[in-house]
RNA sequence: CGGGGUGUGGCCCAGCUUGGUUAGGGCGCCUGGUUCGGGACCAGGAGGUCGGCAGUUCAAAUCUGCCCACCCCGACCA
């Protein structure tokens, strides 16, 4: 180690707060160049090495080509895609000397889908799959916590190219068990969850989510029937059938009207509860958005959902297919509805898109904004008092809410997201112009799936799932190295020797082994070896005398006697034993 | 982009409110010595545009303005 560059950070540093963050720069594994960039120093580069290696593994177990696209790419591949726009300012641009505009990859569908186009002419040349590994690079708004959300990082990317939808499935499949076996391998403790495909469009899509309580996605799941989503897209659901005919009955009956209440000063839901004397549960409160269309269009649309409920963002501008919304401003929701913030509904509501949430859709009896100021609706039902719209499931499901499938709570987690996979379909291939022909010399476009792994981020997840106070505690299958042979008392020659000796044996043996030959103290050392991570060490040192070293495991610390002729064999053992705690 | 915070030797920080000679401490680094099983001790030493620019002042790490970088929360995020 004398000659390793893995400069340990006896304090923690300032600028990371997250566990990985922190352990990264301690442990020496990278250094900060800039914000969200980073530079892995050899333990770093040796860690992702062996992430890298096994999503290679996996990918040419499942029959993927492994191929190296271009990480700087002409800008008009993705103005004929039509992302350039969608991208925005997250797509890092640069120009040529000759001022022609190129960026840096955020990802590859663009290239991909040239190259296939170009290449892929006949229904014999699928199924395909190409995958490669190279940095990425997405200008983030805020790059946050070391390289759990970067600018510059590491991504494995697949796609495949089928003929039809049944292939695509297939292959999907295949990448589904890849992404499995590969979340395990590096010894993670995950999930695979139904996500929200977003901008980049396509039928099926899902999230392999390592859970962690630092993590930025936040996921609810079914113990009962596993079902698993992102709150970003798990389903809300109507009500279940009783609490429908009860809140029928609540509403007082289908010919019964809503009962205006005065409800001076009245502004929020709390205050509204308090003053009428109901749950939240059986209030409803509107929202008004400003929707950006692609086009540039803006839209005012107002969603109703219930008081107790919040509202998915995610969700409502997918419905009304807006590019981005903005909260409407008090002054607008006056003008529109002729009431306060406070005071708005959906009675008579107009000028502005009405959707309504299932829940609200499909109850009744709620309170509500009666477009009046301090003027409150008691007992209203959509399609009796009000028009509902478009009905929508628009609300966000969090613990305890029913499970969309089999009504049980569900859970919820966090989690950080490090693979990702869609179903395209003909998205890229049908506005590029990537076709094939059939055997009966039909024209079609090629389905298409995409499929994405963060490898640095990886990282990241098998820290934060594997450290504790002292430092990193490497699972075996992502271990810089497997061993570190730690002799104390350095000034003595015959520790030395033994130590160096076996530090050869093993190296000869095959084993991932490093020499702690630093001429430092063992508490040095043995900080040090626990901040690294090293799942094994052997001492060298006062067990000598009666022909023995001491083996430690990181992981639980727990430590046996081995004789110096045994050391090898058993160490061999232990590694085998530890790459084979992660196997699938 | 909005809000909050930080910037002083490689790392962690003090000093700034109330301006005043050579800018401090701990860790790390170099030299020598003593130590040597959980981040040793002694002695000596190197290393600084106090983020940058401008201003106020006899005098600026310290006050003012502008800018930059970084971190955190939010917005955003295939």
């Amino acid at each position: 180690m004398t000659s390793l560059l893995a400069p340990t950070l006896r304090e923690d540093p300032a600028e990371a707060e997250t566990a990985s963050h922190r352990l990264m720069l301690r442990a020496g594994l990278m250094r900060r160049l800039a914000a969200g960039i980073y530079s892995y120093l050899p333990l770093g580069q040796r860690a992702i090495a062996k992430v890298e290696a096994i999503v290679r593994q996996e990918m040419d177990r499942q029959g993927c080509q492994e191929v190296r696209l271009p990480l700087v790419q002409p800008e008009e591949l993705w103005v004929e895609s039509g992302r350039s726009a969608k991208y925005g300012e997250e797509l890092w641009r640069l120009k040529d000397r000759h001022g022609r505009p190129f960026v840096l990859a955020p990802t590859h569908e663009e290239v991909v889908t040239d190259l296939v186009r170009r290449e892929v002419s006949s229904w014999r040349q699928m199924p395909l799959i190409l995958y490669h590994v190279t940095n990425k690079y997405r200008d983030e708004p805020r790059p946050r916590a070391g390289v759990m959300r970067a600018r510059e990082f590491v991504m494995k990317d697949a796609y495949s190219l089928d003929r039809d939808r049944d292939g695509l499935s297939a292959s999907y499949a295949k990448m589904r068990e890849a992404y499995a076996r590969f979340c395990t391998r590096c010894g993670l403790d995950w999930r695979v969850v139904e996500a929200d495909p977003g901008a980049i469009g396509g039928h099926d899509t899902v999230e392999f989510v390592a859970l962690a309580g630092e993590g930025e996605a936040e996921i609810v799941y079914c113990e009962r029937c596993g079902y698993a989503a992102n709150v970003e897209r798990a389903e809300g659901g109507r009500p279940a059938a009783g609490a429908e005919a009860e809140a029928a009955e609540d509403a007082g009956g289908a010919a019964a009207g809503p009962v205006r209440l005065h409800t001076p000063g009245v502004r929020t839901i709390d205050e509204l509860c308090a003053f009428a004397g109901v749950p939240a549960s059986r209030t409803s409160k509107i929202l008004f958005y400003w929707a950006e269309h692609a086009e540039g269009r803006c839209e005012l649309v107002a969603a109703l959902v219930r008081g107790d409920r919040q509202l998915n963002e995610i969700k409502l501008g997918n419905a009304v297919g807006a590019r981005r919304l903005a909260m409407a401003g008090r002054e607008e929701v006056l003008a529109l509805t002729g009431a306060p913030v406070g005071s708005a509904g959906p009675v008579g509501l107009r000028g502005a898109r009405l959707l309504t949430d299932l829940e609200v859709a499909h109850g009744g009896g709620f309170a509500i904004g009666a477009n009046q100021e301090d003027w409150h609706l008691l007992g209203a039902k959509a399609g009796r008092d009000f028009d509902p719209g478009e009905v929508a499931d628009l609300r966000l499901v969090g613990a305890g809410d029913p499970c969309p499938r089999c009504a049980s709570p569900l859970g919820a987690a966090r989690g950080i997201e490090v693979g990702h996979m869609f179903a395209l379909g003909a998205v890229y291939s049908q506005t590029m112009g990537a076709l094939y022909r059939d055997d009966q010399g039909g024209s079609h476009p090629i389905e298409m799936g995409c499929y994405g792994i963060g490898v640095t981020r990886t990282l990241a997840a098998v820290i934060e799932r594997h450290h504790d106070r002292d430092g990193i505690i490497w699972p075996f299958a992502v271990a810089p190295y497997h061993v570190a042979v730690v002799p104390v008392a350095a000034g003595d020659d015959g520790t030395r020797e033994a130590a160096e000796g076996l530090y050869a044996d093993l190296r000869a043996a095959g084993v991932e082994a490093v020499l702690d030959d630093r001429d430092e103290r063992p508490g040095v050392k043995f900080k040090d070896a626990d901040l690294l991570g090293w799942p094994l060490r052997v001492t060298v040192g006062r067990a000598l005398r009666d022909g023995a070293v001491e083996l430690r495991r990181r992981a639980d610390g727990k430590t046996e006697m081995v004789a110096l002729g045994a050391v090898v064999a058993t160490i061999r053992e232990r590694v085998a034993a530890g790459l084979g705690e992660t196997a699938p």
